[in-house]
DNA sequence: GATATAATTAGCTTAAGATCAAATTAGATA
DNA sequence: TATCTAATTTGATCTTAAGCTAATTATATC
């Protein structure tokens, strides 16, 4: 249901100790052992608002060694933000006259994504190909440095078939990649597929 | 602080009732107990989570004989949403560079509106004077028709002298009057203070 | 295998708050 | 004044969840 999700966004943001914890990450990434001495609270209690913003899809995680790393999902906390202002003010309605482009964008996106935001297959024609890879590519955070892992595992959140749409990513231009670790290009670099066609 | 008031904002939209009575709310007012009944919930829980959105001025309540009437107070519920999202993703920093126009726009705001969001004084000058009374006319609903009263008591939430700030709504061609009745005008209609001087 | 480090899970206490029925208050009208 | 209607307040119950300590698990290193 739409308005339980709205319900859990709110809940995970009402309470100060989350929202502490989302202030300190905005900064950067950060470890459960750090941000419990910077909020003076215990370990397991970190782990526990953790839990509740990771349901709610505001935070990533990260391991490396025995250490987590935790760090803010800007998308989505701005994707939940824009959702429940549209549910309480109704503005689902007024929608401006859109561009061929814009149309073809909405379509494709609604045609290929599920609800749940994964990618039912990967277009074959190409406009609609790199209209689907850049609404995937867009959540990842720019400057962040990804390992070849973590971006196999950000890609399955949308599709079984990391590999292919990870060899895209390159080939457009999306990513680049450098030793195995990969990393956003500046928008200006990715192949335009408004201009396609 | 302004961490208590996102939090606070949070917690209010945080219950699948509230949310449900913003969303009753999004089509116009209702009272308590209309609410009640499309809610399937006793009347004094309506009064509960009417105090609470209260509280985070999510909405605004209007008499009329022993009914209360509950409308979304629309422009706190964005102002809230953004807000919060401006503290979480730290968005404070990126400003772009803004006209002079905009410069003197935010700088009236500053000093002439406390923190609370009451106007200290009505600006003497022109075109400060416009900047302010553009600012709260904006908290207005367009296209709601407001008794004398009413207006009043909106006017009173910024300033004591409502009398003259309402003879300069009309004035200044923000509102219209007929009847002892007011509403919006819009916005084209306003006196533009971006043309003063 | 033994040890160290970081995180999680389990179990508990306590505080906040959602909800209702009953009693009270506010305002209007006969 | 008496009466009616709608809302609020009171007081009680029940649920949720924030926070802790202690125990356990996961991962890496010696």
């Amino acid at each position: 249901m739409q308005l339980e999700k709205i319900v859990n966004y709110h809940k995970a943001l009402a309470d100060p100790t989350r929202l502490r914890i989302l202030l300190l990450l905005s900064e950067g990434e950060m470890n459960g052992q750090a941000l419990a001495e910077k909020l003076n609270i215990s370990q397991p209690t970190v782990t526990h608002h953790a839990a509740k913003l990771r349901e709610a899809a505001l935070i990533t995680e990260r391991r490396e060694k025995n250490t987590v790393y935790f760090a803010q999902n800007r998308y989505f906390i701005q994707q939940h933000a824009q959702a429940s202002l549209e549910l309480i003010l109704r503005k689902g309605g007024k929608e401006m006259t859109t561009t061929a482009n814009e149309q073809m964008k909405s379509a494709v996106i609604r045609n290929f994504f599920a609800k749940d935001g994964r990618l039912r297959s990967i277009p074959a024609q190409y406009k609609k190909k790199l209209i689907a890879l850049e609404h995937v590519v867009e959540r990842l955070e720019p400057g962040r440095k990804y390992t070849e892992k973590e971006i196999n595992e950000f890609i399955k959140q949308f599709h079984e078939d990391y590999a292919t749409i990870r060899r895209e990513f390159i080939m457009h231009q999306f990513m680049y990649r450098e030793d195995g670790i990969y990393e956003l290009n500046p928008r200006e670099l990715w192949t335009r597929w408004e201009d396609v066609k």
